[in-house]
DNA sequence: AAATTGTTTTTTATCTTTAAAAAACTGAAA
DNA sequence: TTTCAGTTTTTTAAAGATAAAAAACAATTT
């Protein structure tokens, strides 16, 4: 019925935290544990007691003491870690990239459920996600439109989203220099030349970097539709990465730079300097975006 | 299950329909039927199987006439015309706005089903509605927060409302002499000279009047983010008319005018006349909602 | 042949159900 | 008396079920 992900990933992630230690140490209380791993106190208790009965802690009267130290065969796959939520936003993203689906179609959620293989409970609901994010349209007491990631979705987004870029990264410049912000803007900046020296084999950490630095800047803005419709762009963004692969060094290369110099202007809290930076950024972002969509029509004709 | 509420709206449709007509006279084809009535054949012909049981229409071999002109008790009752989903909306809109949740309080699905006499199926789907309105926050596996409609929320609304609307009217005076828009606009004009003649009367009207003027000027932008915000926007006035009814005369008594104002900017297609006076109209209308925000939180103290 | 009605199949909206997870309660121990 | 583990209750996520509505197909009339 219900998955149990939620304590597949808390057991996961107890077994990291149980490989930090020596056999024979203590853990932390119920309530402890709950807080670190984000989880309720009764799904820690379900975690313990599995982890009891493979052996890898025991107790002593009421507090247990770490048994055996934990082995790779104790996780659970990574697959099975994956809320059924997750599952159907990567599969629904997969099965627009791959072109099975074409702007201006229909989309039937009943077949989607059966290939999905999930419920169409679980459709409906992503359906009403990706329709927040303009990929989707409905037809009053009727089907779904597929509106499709196409050359007019990439203007459309990239013009909310310079005007919100701007607007924030203002906001950002006028913060108080002991903002927290700052700091994590001089640690952005810092792991930008680390990846520069070692471009050749870490390119592909780019978008983790690049992901970081603008929602920092769109966190500036205070405003929950500027943040919200970053989830958008990252959303996007977060595939894009994974569906072109060409020249991916090189671009990521000159996306570093443009960083660097937009993060120096922000540091400069010069508006028309930021203003400059921020649009010749953006500006190439879109080039990528609208090159990689052109790519996407390719295969299917 | 699922109610009939699609069946019965088209019904009394259908009814309003007929009463335009000679008894006698033919009907016309069930799909010219089912276009009018923006349904599926199958519910126009569950319509007119009623109808003819009801004596209201009859048949001779396939076609079918007007036996009697229908009377108010032909109609079903307009409450029973609301689709689950609208009731839903609309009930959650009043609990908020009667503060029955105080901003940062957490919100109880199943409590609410209750509350609503629905089921949480019904409540899941329109609480991820109204977090992408922004008044509310899913906590990760866990419980949703109810963020308000604070003096914070007017705010942030109101930012992005202006850059949107602003931009949206710069594509409007770029509108080719011949767009339909223009047109639209003029009637929309010679509505408001029309309402401010009997104000004293018809203020009221002035809210669809609001509505249809700004959706007209967002429509331009050609952006679909800029026009599904405006859904938001379009929401929330749509209650605030209902529940601030303080000075609503001579509120709309200024905002009339301060529309005529702004319409003759864009007809003048000037930027900087359509800039100062949309800033005027978006200005007051924010304090008018601020304050209303304001009157909110009184009665509760 | 085109338009129309009759019939069957498919899909959607929404309720119900239930395991998973969270929260609330309770008594024992530090 | 605060903190913990044990227990019970409540709530949520997600599947399953089904009437309403749409769509597809077939037969008939104009």
């Amino acid at each position: 019925m219900k998955s149990n992900a939620v304590f597949k990933r808390a057991h996961n992630r107890c077994l990291n935290m149980l490989a930090k230690h020596e056999p024979g140490s203590h853990l932390r209380s119920e309530l402890d544990l709950a807080l670190d791993l984000h989880v309720s106190r009764t799904t820690v208790r379900a975690v313990l007691s599995s982890l009891t009965d493979a052996g890898i802690i025991d107790r002593d009267g009421s507090r247990r003491h770490l048994a055996r130290p934990p082995t790779a065969e104790d996780y659970f796959p990574e697959a099975q870690t994956e809320s059924v939520g997750d599952v159907v936003g990567r599969r629904f993203m997969e099965w627009i990239l791959q072109g099975d689906c074409r702007p201006g179609e229909l989309i039937n959620c009943a077949e989607l459920a059966r290939q999905f293989s999930t419920s169409t409970s679980a459709i409906r609901e992503h359906l009403t996600h990706f329709n927040h994010f303009g990929l989707l349209e409905r037809r009053p007491n009727s089907a779904w439109v597929f509106k499709g990631i196409t050359a007019d979705f990439a203007m459309e987004i990239y013009e909310i989203r310079e005007m919100f870029e701007l607007r924030s990264a203002h906001r950002f410049a006028e913060l108080p220099p002991d903002a927290a912000a700052w700091a994590e803007l001089n640690l952005i900046e810092q792991q930008h030349h680390n990846l520069l020296e070692d471009i050749d084999e870490r390119y592909s950490e780019f978008s983790r970097l690049d992901e970081r630095l603008h929602r920092l800047v769109h966190d500036a803005s205070q405003n929950r539709f500027v943040q919200n419709f970053y989830d958008v762009i990252s959303m996007i963004f977060h595939y894009h990465y994974q569906w072109d692969k060409v020249d991916e060094k090189e671009r990521n290369y000159v996306a570093l730079h443009e960083h660097i110099a937009y993060i120096r202007a922000l540091r400069s809290r010069d508006l028309d300097a930021i203003d400059e930076k921020c649009r010749t950024h953006l500006q190439t972002a879109r080039k990528t975006l609208l090159k990689s969509i052109d790519s996407l029509r390719q295969p299917a004709n």
